[in-house]
DNA sequence: GGCTGTCTGCCTACCAGTAGGTAGATAAAC
DNA sequence: GTTTATCTACCTACTGGTAGGCAGACAGCC
């Protein structure tokens, strides 16, 4: 049994890229059917409703991210370098302004979506928010990050500009812009 | 003749509504036809087709922010207190997390989007880009702004921001959230 | 004044294509 | 022999868009 579900993670995958570059309602089963190689009706077997794939997503999306938080902190000294560490990840997340953070996607047609998603993107934001309300504290502790005076306010902050930055970065598909638009917080990372 | 063309402003109005709480995709011809109580296929004489639309609606979107702008420019004194009246803006304009910036509703369904669209995203996001630029020069020289480096390259980042604060309550639709959300800029204005 | 042609704004009726989703069959795997 | 994964064939609802008609306003002309 080489793949007891490699279809189901086709199907993830596919839907993840079309999600992040068309939104929402962007893509259809069709495309995802197209796209993986198998009929439209045989998608509802793994994921009856879209409901059901978007929160799928999510929840995987979420997973993949908190593992690379996890790197992060295990691969940086410093609060500051784990800043560096996440910014790296939004820009390379971004794939040259052609796509957005899954959650930034979903967000922005908020209500086409099901009551879980709204839940799922909330569950994910919570936890980068804490994430960064940590890197915050820790770089005002070892002076690698300046000018910090409420971690747990800057944090959302900080979120809310690197998906600003995404959605900048996407109308011109330009990474240059991205590195122009978290220059808020960039200028105040010392080293 | 009371009203030349009071149909096409009611589309107008009802589009810019629907788009800004669904996004591109989210809305359709039908939506909008039942909304402003005439048949579908009446829509396509005021606009050919939904780029047309969109088209126009940016369009306008542009003149009444340009407007607002200047509004802001002959009513305060301060850079700050500019940068303050532009973040009033965008909190009213989200409508208590309920909706978005026109062009953040664009921008996350990108390749959706008429070429002619995409343009004037671009066009809008210039102007108000320049307008922070002006902005935050000001509040250097007067003081009303504090650790303020390249006026070029941080009004892309405080545009970033704004946009990216009105994602983030909009999927709480709080409020609060986009207050905090822009905790990065609030914190630089002294006066 | 009345006649005529044009323009505006809307209508009904329709198009091909696509949306998400369902029913039921089939064949292989456990 | 049930479960798993897929198929064909279909459904209803809706997508943006088109064709053609029609009532009223508005001009210029006699």
């Amino acid at each position: 049994m080489i793949a007891r579900s490699d279809t189901k993670t086709a199907l993830l995958n596919s839907a993840e890229s079309a999600a992040r570059r068309f939104g929402f309602d962007g893509f259809s089963y069709a495309d995802l059917a197209k796209d993986v190689g198998i009929r439209k009706a045989s998608i509802h077997h793994h994921f009856p409703s879209k409901a059901d794939l978007s929160v799928a997503l999510m929840e995987r999306y979420h997973r993949n991210f908190q593992r690379i938080c996890a790197e992060i902190d295990s691969g940086c000294e410093t609060g500051g370098a784990k800043l560096q560490g996440l910014i790296r990840q939004y820009k390379e997340g971004s794939d040259n302004g052609r796509q957005l953070c899954l959650c930034v996607a979903f967000s922005a047609s908020r209500d086409s979506l099901s009551p879980d998603v709204i839940k799922q993107i909330g569950l994910f934001r919570g936890m980068v928010t804490e994430w960064l309300e940590k890197a915050l504290e820790q770089g005002r502790k070892d002076g690698s990050v300046s000018g910090v005076h409420s971690p747990e306010r800057e944090a959302v902050s900080v979120l809310s500009l690197l998906e600003g930055a995404q959605l900048l970065a996407r109308t011109d598909e330009d990474p240059a812009v991205f590195d122009q638009a978290i220059t808020l917080l960039t200028m105040r990372i010392c080293g």
